[in-house]
DNA sequence: CAGCATCATGCAATCGATTTCATCATCTAT
DNA sequence: ATAGATGATGAAATCGATTGCATGATGCTG
């Protein structure tokens, strides 16, 4: 390996002039500079990064703790990551934490050993105590992405669920919709409740209330919204449409309706919610509420970039809004539904 | 930051045997093993995994180029590179190439500088000389994922794509299929030429030959699925099925069917190829050739650790079997189809 | 011409570990 | 009793950079 010694060397100077030519600051002499880059060309000299990272205190690595990063909706996120974080020099280190909370802790504690620059995490559970307390006590900044702030948290990147759920809500009443089911993931995540909200504003602005709404709490899988929907139908309720949680509950529901014989969106209208990869795939193509993964990504960097250049700053926020997204999944109710 | 010096100091001893300790190597008597991790547990401390990458040469990172690292088909794979990684203790780095020569080669760069222990790569295009010389003089073993092996790749995975090829060929040909079109991806892909001469294998077996199958050659997206079917319908060309060259081919293949009123399978059959993660939500569901991107990640990582515990060991290779996922897109055919 | 910036450079300390080697104490075998 | 093996420990060099400080050269001002 060849290293500043060597170009200092090859060039006739000293190691403090290859750095100062290296780092591009202090005063360096054209005629050093000429030949100390040609040195370090003709050596192929690269600098080791980890020799620097130690002596300087900073790794010039961020590290990301997602849910689950062998899934398409965070792929996205790691994208938008990327996108911010090369152009600044910044390499990403990825892991997951599969929403337990150990996992989560001992992914964290990986990144802080790593001597990562700065911290970004998507998380299901509340941070362990004590990884609380070594983040505070590293001085490492962290941005999170999602509803909770985490305690140590000094940068926050919010989705905007409370509109996200009201466009859809809206979307659905404009249509003339007033029989509506809601299938909600589960009832504790932050989600949920911001998009309960915006479900309440959409319905008062149509002189209705929340008691015109039928909800039935669940889980963010296909699994749910097929069985929800086989129970609804065989309840005999009456509704002309369904607001999925998110695309795979819609996933589900789209499924049990098309085993029930029932058209979509001629008998039942569904919308869903993310915009997941998916959704366009779907029988017909589900109109959702797009939840720009890569924008959060892209943002949360961004924060972190921001953290990282004014460390004294006070807590940063961003807030990213959703686009509702029309397919072929939601049409104007029929007069009349021949049940199955 | 608490370092070595204030363990050893707080324990009485110096710091090679904290380190001793810390490691697990090397003499320490029962007494001052117990006062150091005492001490550690104490204190805190944790290792400078910096400090130790740079002194020992082994900075426990593995480095991860793929095309589009925000795409789900890679995200599984990081997904089983993680599950074979973590237990050995390796963090991962993970970067994308855009199927760009120079952005492959600014990614891998970028893991060289960084200090890797080891490259897993799954490139498009050939690596660049420079790089691939870079590669040959800092020793680090690189595993590619793929056809082409690089030329400094001491490991290589394979997918099975022959076989994969020639399973999905024959689940037509048993349907009683005989006017098959296929509408491959890149012909210059390595994955397009190896599957090539599986489907002539099943040909062969079933007493056909190349001459029997019509061949159109596009890209892998849905838009190239969506106009080929629409030219091949225009031409009233005569054929019972499809075999599509990835599953996203196979939704514009859908899609285009769908839009002349086409059913499928009852009018003409689709087969799919990689089992993506919407195969099993377009309609009707996709029948497919599963590729198992978590196994290939899962087979990279560990060649890659078993070239770095035996790095003298000769150049290691992992073939991955594909297997057929039948849902409901194919059918065997109708005596007579009417055309739109 | 004296005094003071400004420009250029190198020495040496430092970041936080690992690892070689020397030293010394015990223990065992002859 | 003594040589040799084994166990236990610490001093010091080392990995490859960055950076504060001292020093010297040069240019400019009054």
């Amino acid at each position: 390996m060849v290293t500043i010694t060597d170009v200092s060397r090859r060039a006739g100077v000293s190691r403090s002039t290859v750095s100062r030519v290296v780092a591009g600051n202090g005063y360096v002499s054209e005629a050093n500079r000429k030949a100390i880059e040609a040195a370090i060309a003709e050596l192929g000299y690269r600098p080791n990064t980890l020799a620097q990272a130690l002596r300087s205190n900073r790794s010039n690595v961020i590290g990301a703790v997602f849910v689950d990063v062998g899934t398409p909706y965070f792929a996205n996120m790691i994208y938008g990551l990327q996108r911010a974080a090369r152009p600044a020099g910044k390499a990403l280190m990825v892991s997951s934490g599969y929403a337990d909370q150990d996992e989560e802790a001992r992914a964290v504690i990986e990144l802080i050993d790593r001597s990562c620059d700065g911290i970004i995490v998507y998380l299901e559970r509340p941070m362990r105590a004590d990884v609380v307390e070594m983040l505070r006590r590293s001085q490492i900044p962290v941005v999170s992405i999602g509803h909770k702030p985490s305690p140590v948290s000094r940068g926050q990147v919010i989705l905007d669920n409370f509109g996200g759920a009201r466009a859809a809500m809206r979307h659905l009443l404009e249509q003339g919709h007033r029989r509506i089911v809601h299938l909600s993931g589960q009832a504790d995540f932050g989600d949920t409740i911001a998009r309960r909200d915006g479900m309440v504003a959409a319905l008062n602005e149509f002189g209705m209330n929340m008691d015109d709404l039928h909800i039935v709490g669940g889980e963010f899988h296909q699994e749910f919204g097929y069985s929800a929907t086989l129970d609804l139908l065989n309840e005999r309720r009456d509704f002309t449409a369904v607001f999925a949680g998110d695309d795979d509950i819609a996933a589900g529901v789209l499924l049990a309706l098309r085993q029930r014989g029932i058209r979509v969106p001629e008998d039942i209208s569904v919308i869903g919610f993310d915009d997941a990869f998916h959704a366009r795939h779907m029988w017909p193509p589900l109109t959702t509420v797009r939840q720009p993964m890569d924008a959060l990504g892209d943002a949360a960097a961004r924060l972190l970039l921001e953290l990282l250049a004014r460390p004294d700053s006070g807590p940063l926020e961003a807030r990213i809004d959703t686009e509702l997204v029309v397919r072929s999944s939601v049409a104007a109710p029929a007069m009349q539904r021949e049940d199955a």
